[in-house]
DNA sequence: AAAATAATATGATTCATATCATTTAATTTA
DNA sequence: TAAATTAAATGATATGAATCATATTATTTT
């Protein structure tokens, strides 16, 4: 029964945001009242840790990653895809410090709505509320199961389970072109480029997966999945 | 700026529960009307992961653990002592599954709320709602700041962060007697007990820390402090 | 109190994976 | 288009920490 909680997919929880339709018309108007859409550019900051907030980022097109940092080392939390809010851990921090950077993979457009605003409506109506607070549920939920993963697998696993997981979640198709380096990749896979590149070969020598420049097809799921649970 | 928000602390964090402030005297009244208090003995199992969760725990005395597990494997997310909320997340599964266990490290009382008495009050009330929100957000980044330091951090740093960790959020004090095997501390510290005790070994001979029987005493902060910036 | 079991301790060995070194290929810049 | 830089690939080496083996205490159980 519990086995199933914490499968694989440890990179990406892609949540369904439907929390804006239980707002009234004259509380969705006032959000696009406070609400502006920018462009980022691939490998643009889009939320930098450590510095005040004043929006909640609604991801409306492309992917980023959501990281923490010191000053050498950072820790790759998930990546988000189109449709997903960002920074609402910011909304009950004191000073609405951001508790993570946002960088992009790719080009992407966003949503920047004020933080003011969004706090406000939260706090007045319960439905939303309900809503915002399942979304930040889920997130941690994924978390959660992303730290698993990263414990309990070792290399192989870890790289097995993130190729599917982005598969799944991300690009919904066995076919999907990476915009990420190697060492991107390793980032998210919390470990080194060379590691990443040598498991890809063998991946490829095994008929696991096909790659060539980044277009990743996945061949045999089955054999992908039983290698990321650890086997 | 942004070089303290993860500085240690990655064992736990001590919510301040403050959101019952925010319940009519009529919502109060109902809550502990759908309430029970109940006497766990030191290392039972209030909580396991995949069951059906019919409460919201508040844990009013004691100290526990919550982790996740799958067949053969366990890692602890968080340790948590008295007046604190347990098994929100469950709130938000369909079928309110608890996405963890838990269970206590000593003999520890709680007050189960049936949850879906809680889950009326979320969706109603608005205050109390956004306090309870603010606890699991603050939660999540707690688990942030912990998944950073068992990723970037090795041995010595991780003990010596989660000794810290103990001392300022769960004991309070430089003294202290803990209630763990050094299995059991091998567990919360993510490596094998043989590590612990010639790490902790290590820590006495250096006049860090001294330790009989399980108590405790920090002689040399600073320097543990350092050793845990993974120095 | 004796026997059995579990907890603590310590040394030797193994292993996974990072780091380093070097090569080749692909981009970018001049 | 050449030179320079960056990315990808691959082998050799180093290392942190687990595992294994064994000893010594404690703590239960009988």
């Amino acid at each position: 029964m519990n086995k199933c909680l914490y499968p694989n997919s440890c990179t990406v929880y892609q949540t369904t945001v439907d929390c804006f339709n239980y707002l009234t018309p004259k509380e969705i108007q006032e959000i696009e009242n406070n609400q502006v859409e920018v462009l980022f550019k691939k490998g643009e900051t889009i939320a930098k840790q450590g510095s005040f907030s004043s929006y909640i980022i609604l991801l409306t097109e492309g992917l980023i990653k959501i990281y923490v940092e010191n000053v050498n080392e950072t820790l790759i939390l998930k990546i988000v895809a189109k449709d997903n809010i960002i920074g609402l851990p910011a909304l009950f921090d004191e000073k609405n410090v951001f508790p993570y950077s946002v960088v992009t993979y790719k080009n992407s457009t966003a949503k920047l709505i004020d933080i003011n605003v969004f706090k406000k409506l939260v706090k007045e109506n319960s439905k939303f509320s309900y809503e915002v607070m399942k979304i930040i549920s889920l997130n941690a939920i994924q978390v959660y199961g992303r730290f698993f993963c990263f414990e309990k697998k070792q290399s192989y696993g870890r790289l097995a389970d993130i190729i599917l997981c982005l598969s799944n979640n991300i690009f919904k198709s066995h076919k999907f072109t990476l915009p990420l380096s190697r060492k991107e990749l390793a980032e998210l896979a919390g470990m080194s480029s060379e590691s990443v590149i040598r498991i890809l070969k063998k991946f490829k020598d095994e008929d696991l997966i096909k790659e060539n420049c980044n277009a990743f097809e996945i061949i045999d799921p089955e054999r992908l999945e039983n290698i990321s649970r650890h086997g």
